[in-house]
DNA sequence: TCAATTTTGTAATAAAAATTAGATTGCGCA
DNA sequence: TGCGCAATCTAATTTTTATTACAAAATTGA
């Protein structure tokens, strides 16, 4: 209205000086931007829990006297965007104090894409194939910070797949699994720097055994490399110093998607069954279910 | 009301069988879909140069026995377009395995610039000082699948501050903890979709002894948000695609690193120097080496 | 703690919208 | 030409929706 700034931002800039309800209400409506705007008053205050009322004053405050005049400038918005196919996001026009995120993004986004330029073909679908083959039984093992994408890879595997443990607790009681294993296992090793003594010691006795080792690292390769099958390596140097690993996430998420994706046909049955003991159990423990 | 097909398509299938009169509101919707249908009738009826009726007998036809209906079924198509689809079990869009990871990368960067075009500054701020204020104490709580996210947090939190604290086992044994609460504890919560009733219960409770619940969710926001302090919402995927919590993993890592730095100016000055030296060493990270 | 102020919801009201009924127009065909 | 039928519109009606006024609740500051 006032401005050319798109209702989004002036949102974003009003953001502070809202009261509290007024926030949930902007929130639901940037989480959900445009469509939660265009439904009616009622619709959206029940989106956001309050009242109606408090749906007209945020409208208000960002200068629309009329909820339709509101809805007609979000639907012009939404026209102009669609217009043109490649939505430009521009992501330096917020000047100043959202540099910080903004560049943030952009810096893992380009980490993500080098992750993705010097990953192998090969390595990638040989991770695929093995976590996607039933006759192999897997098993996860992550470092101090890497531990939770472990358990992550984890969660989404035993969905699709039987066999799927996680190595915890002291290393001295992983000897019990590891006596049983051979080369019907795969034992998923997660280890960036600092790297890990342990995982070395673990993966080179596996290796011996003919297990499959696949490795997880970033792009400094952990010395388990050696004796891995398969190696996938992410660029996990973030901005200013500090490590991020977001990177080494996408990985797994990528492989989650590849063996899903793949394996789509064996899966869906399996996948609606689960679905549907899940739904008797009422969505049960937030807890971790194996090991 | 109908089937899978899009209401696009659906028009265009029906054109050769509607009235003249008709076919200019089919063809005014085409033109400007799904925006126009998103008007009143009145509107679209002037546009396409019809009455009103007109147009209700063409949505009518179309399936829809109002056209409330009409519209909320563009509305719904509209969001899912929106918030581009992450990677559809088609098997048939997996042909070149090449492909697949790229577009993956590039999916995935695609939804955290979304997530961060959304997110509002004041939320993000709000976190990062809560987490930052050591006189807080801090409780984390993750669902089946962000539990992994909540101690990746938790890991790295411990590093900079003391009275980090993971919420693990049976929800009873929450509230020894919960009891002790009040206005000097911060829960952190993650609950994306399906969201877990538990979480709400917690978070209900703890924000009534005025605890600091900050929340961690998809873009549909987890009712946690109905009672939490700040909310931050990742763009995760579609609803046919598969959920990918890189987005929300980001965010995670854009929090530590924000709390790692209090002082923003510095972060952000400090990147940009980081982006221009980069820039002139020309791509100078070191490459994959033994280890 | 209590009064002042802000925030928020409830319920009544006004406005606008969708829907329907019936009249009118336009068109093909004997 | 004029009858019959489909298509379309006008205008009345009903329903939904936005809006407003006011009371309740929460918050703030002393």
């Amino acid at each position: 209205m006032s401005n050319n700034r798109s209702i989004a931002e002036e949102i974003r800039v009003l953001f502070e000086t809202l009261t509290p309800t007024e926030r949930k209400v902007g929130r639901v409506l940037l989480a959900n931007y445009p469509v939660a705007g265009l439904e009616t008053v009622a619709q959206l205050a029940l989106r956001a829990d309050v009242s109606g009322p408090t749906v007209l004053r945020l409208v208000s405050k960002l200068g629309f006297d009329s909820y339709t005049g509101f809805q007609t400038a979000l639907r012009d918005e939404l026209e102009v965007r669609l217009q043109s196919p490649l939505v430009r996001h521009d992501p330096g026009q917020l000047k100043g104090e959202n540099d910080f995120l903004v560049s943030y993004a952009s810096r893992i986004s380009q980490l993500m894409q080098e992750t993705i330029a010097h990953l192998p073909r090969a390595e990638f679908d040989g991770v695929v194939e093995l976590l996607g083959d039933r006759k192999q039984r897997v098993w996860l093992l992550g470092g101090r910070l890497t531990e939770p994408l472990a358990a992550y890879l984890g969660h989404h595997l035993k969905v699709v797949r039987p066999e799927v443990n996680h190595l915890r607790g002291v290393p001295a009681s992983w000897a019990d699994s590891l006596v049983d294993m051979g080369k019907h296992d795969v034992l998923v090793v997660f280890d960036i720097r600092r790297y890990w003594e342990g995982a070395l010691q673990v993966a080179e006795m596996a290796a011996q055994r003919k297990v499959n080792v696949l490795l997880f690292t970033d792009q400094w390769l952990s010395p388990v490399s050696r004796v891995a099958r398969h190696t996938l390596a992410a660029h996990t140097a973030g901005p200013s110093g500090w490590d991020s690993n977001t990177p080494l996430m996408m990985l797994v998420d990528a492989v989650i998607a590849g063996v899903n994706t793949r394996r789509w046909g064996e899966i869906s049955d399996r996948l609606q069954e689960v679905e549907a003991m899940r739904a008797r159990l009422g969505e049960g423990l937030p807890k971790e279910g194996g090991g």
